[in-house]
DNA sequence: AAATAATACTACGATAAAGTACTAATTATC
DNA sequence: GATAATTAGTACTTTATCGTAGTATTATTT
């Protein structure tokens, strides 16, 4: 009941990418300061320059940054990045049933509605720029 | 963002065995009605009896019940007994930081703290009695 | 006592996620 | 142009989760 390891990596790194965001910054930099794995790291910026999130700058002196706005960037655009289930991730069940007819629930269905719908509002709705804004640790 | 398929097979076997609890039910049956693999969930079985959470039966005309009223099972009390990390779920934070001070709080810990109090409140107060009460799919 | 139907146990295999190694391509600086 | 610092790409290894196989043990029925 947790993120998986990348999805914290890809929140976490733009997140800083979006505090600093003054500057380019190197997987090297990124590696060092939020302590990631420096190999998993460039596979996963690779990744997000594809996937459209951060824009890459090669060569000497290159590095990455937000491909748009922190105020553009959510929460859900991020994991969903990220996974390449072609699940979106604000479309997820708790108890993953492969076919979920919501005119048939589940057990749990009435417990889980609550909790779920406030994920996903978090997700939907928290954008990088508020989180950077807070001023809490990375 | 979801539980493991093994959290999965185990809150459902039991709502199960809380909703038919006249009588013991083989794993051969619990396989057959709730199409978990055969061998997995022998071993799942065998694991929540260790734990207390079932009762088994050997021999012929045998099978599991519920080792205590269904009153007195909680969610909570379902997923610390399937995962063996000694990490208590209620306890489990949605980045997985190894350490996490909450004096220190994380970007995320704001936004994080409603749906995750909503998550506790379900998985601490919701019991299988309560579950099998709904009469919805398993 | 034998046959049967069930759980209990141990070890192994398959799959996916996480992490590492190595090399190629790119670009600023010298 | 050479060099150094960076991203990009591919393949491999490791680890955890999920699942399977085979056998031993137990209890009921006949
Ligand atoms: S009924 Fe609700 S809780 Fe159950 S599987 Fe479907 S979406 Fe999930
Ligand atoms: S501060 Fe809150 S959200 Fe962040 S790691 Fe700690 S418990 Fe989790």
């Amino acid at each position: 009941m947790h993120f998986s390891k990348t999805s914290e990596y890809a929140i976490r790194v733009l997140s800083y990418l979006s505090v600093h965001n003054e500057s380019l910054h190197s997987v090297n930099t990124l590696h060092k300061e939020l302590d990631f794995p420096y190999k998993y790291l460039t596979k996963l910026m690779t990744g997000l320059t594809k996937k459209g999130l951060v824009i890459s700058n090669r060569g000497r002196e290159g590095g990455f940054s937000l491909a748009r706005d922190s105020k553009d960037i959510y929460l859900n655009d991020i994991l969903n990045a990220v996974e390449d289930s072609g699940v979106n991730e604000d479309e997820r069940c708790i108890l993953g049933f492969d076919k979920c007819d919501s005119t048939n629930p589940c057990m749990l269905h009435d417990k889980w509605i609550k909790p779920k719908t406030l994920i996903d509002d978090m997700l939907l709705n928290t954008t990088l720029a508020e989180l950077a804004r807070s001023n809490k640790k990375i």
